[in-house]
DNA sequence: AAAGATCTCAACCGCGTCGCT
DNA sequence: GAGCGACGCGGTTGAGATCTT
């Protein structure tokens, strides 16, 4: 597929440049992945224009530098993310914010823009759902006191593993939810009361240890646990996660007058 | 079956930072 | 220190795929 796109918005100078040099835009072509594939596995990476200039590519430093890191490379990791990684992008998203690369770093074979999109896709679709802002405290908690522990719960159903593989601190709260029958939000939250102690005075550290000690299982279950627990066989959707029962539950609880409950319990 | 709505994700853009001259 | 180019990051877009009505 031969695509030249002419952008609506071109009209800047760089991009007026861009055009009377004749370079591409859009999606890239099998001839054209082939050509930069072979070019980096002589020459290495990096010096990304002249990588498009010396290749024969009519494409930017740019475009080559993406199409290689979020492509090409043969260490990318294509398909679903996994319990694993969703939990670990929920963590690290929580600690640094829309720090994408920092976060793509320990997530071995993802890409920033695979775990940007993720984020965009399904969490703050999520954030939607429950009517919340997805930067809220409300949502936040909703993602860490009950979304990652459910997480935590489909990858571990036997709380014990985890108990014995980490520090015992590590697994207060975030493993503990309600399964009488039906999931109970409240019971759930109270449970986890230390968790928000934790938090509420100050010391998000000592949590962050937690997931820290966590994530480090994480990583070195991703080789052996790719499958993880989904909902449905080998489905790693998060929306299972997120039944209606949840929904209202959040709604309710959560954006209502869970920040009031908190603080109570802090 | 068709049309419209929604979702996914590859690719682009603008901007900040870094290193070199 | 200023200017410049290269690079990397985060935000955004839009085409194609999928789902819903």
């Amino acid at each position: 597929m031969d695509v030249n796109v002419i952008k609506k918005s071109e009209g800047s100078q760089v991009q007026q440049l861009a055009n009377e040099m004749g370079l591409r835009k859009g999606p890239w072509t099998v001839d054209e992945d082939a050509i930069l594939t072979n070019y980096i596995s002589t020459h290495g990476e990096g010096h990304w224009n002249s990588v498009a200039r010396s290749a024969g590519l009519k494409r930017s430093g740019k475009s080559c530098r993406l199409r290689w890191l979020n492509y090409l490379r043969p260490d990318v990791r294509r398909g679903n993310i996994t319990l694993q990684e969703q939990i670990l992008i929920l963590d690290l998203h929580f600690r640094w914010g829309n720090r994408w690369s920092k976060i793509a770093q320990h997530l071995p074979g993802r890409t920033d823009n695979e775990i940007k999109n993720y984020w965009r896709t399904r969490v703050i679709k999520q954030a939607k759902q429950l009517k919340c802002d997805v930067n809220s405290k409300q949502f936040r908690d909703a993602l860490r006191y009950v979304w990652m522990p459910r997480l935590l719960e489909r990858l571990h159903p036997a709380p014990q593993k985890l108990t014995n593989q980490t520090e015992p601190e590590t697994q207060t709260g975030v493993l503990v939810s309600n399964r009488n029958g039906s999931d109970s939000g409240p019971l759930l939250c109270a449970k986890q009361s230390n968790c928000l102690s934790d938090s509420s005075s100050g010391q998000n550290v000592s949590v962050g240890n937690q997931w820290s000690s966590f994530n480090n299982q994480l990583l070195f279950e991703q080789g052996t646990n790719e499958n993880g627990h989904g909902c449905g066989g080998g489905g790693e959707s998060l929306e299972c996660l997120w039944n209606d029962e949840n929904v209202w539950f959040l709604q309710q609880q959560l954006c209502d007058d869970l920040e009031v409950k908190f603080n109570s319990l802090a």
